[in-house]
DNA sequence: GCATGATATAAAGATAATCTATATATCACA
DNA sequence: TGTGATATATAGATTATCTTTATATCATGC
């Protein structure tokens, strides 16, 4: 399975967030347990490194502002808009694939 | 998030595949490619050891039989039946909250 | 003025799970 | 008799998350 399943969840759980707007880390955190009603949270330790490497790729954009409290405000980029749209699609022909698997379980 | 999600869809997948009947691990990994069209699959360094897992959690039983060529078929216990359907519903629910979440951003 | 808890980010180290590779062995077929 | 499919198992590498710790600001109550 190329890459995890879980972390190609993450990275889309943040970059849906982020194409509702600008948002910083902790907000986002905030944000997925909110929209997701607690069923899919991040871990500041796993949430972090997501927005690093999502940056080092190019899908966001990160930059500092505000003074005193340090804060990094992340925006999503268009090459992060087109990956999210593939890997969503993506993602529901896979869950298609899995509950039709499970119904035809269950109807036996 | 409590267990990895990615182990308990593999768990689901094996336990959906025994549903259907009793089977060996080839067989398992087998059915899984091709009740998903590829979506999903099994190498085996990550199949037998899941199987011992349940095995040793009572959702499925392992019998060897046949003789010369070496066969443990499984079959899925009441136990994991249960923890079947449970797990199912449950991770429909996620998917659920998550394709909402994906969903309502398409529309943004 | 100061303690506390919420906000905010980061990174090192432990843990968990899969993947890769290897080993072993049978069977069918050419 | 050799090759490829069938069949299971396990050690070791890899990957990713989780836990913990560190740092720092801000608001609130005492």
């Amino acid at each position: 399975m190329r890459t995890t399943l879980s972390k190609r969840i993450n990275e889309l759980l943040v970059l849906a967030i982020l194409e509702h707007g600008p948002a910083h880390g902790y907000q986002i955190a905030l944000a997925v347990e909110e929209w997701t009603d607690g069923l899919f949270s991040f871990q500041h330790g796993t949430l972090y490194p997501i927005l690093h490497r999502l940056e080092g790729e190019g899908q966001v954009r990160g930059e500092w502002c505000g003074e005193g409290r340090r804060r990094k405000t992340y925006r999503i980029t268009e090459s992060g808009r087109v990956i999210f749209r593939a890997g969503t699609t993506e993602l529901e022909e896979q869950f298609r694939a899995l509950f039709a698997l499970f119904g035809r379980t269950h109807a036996a």
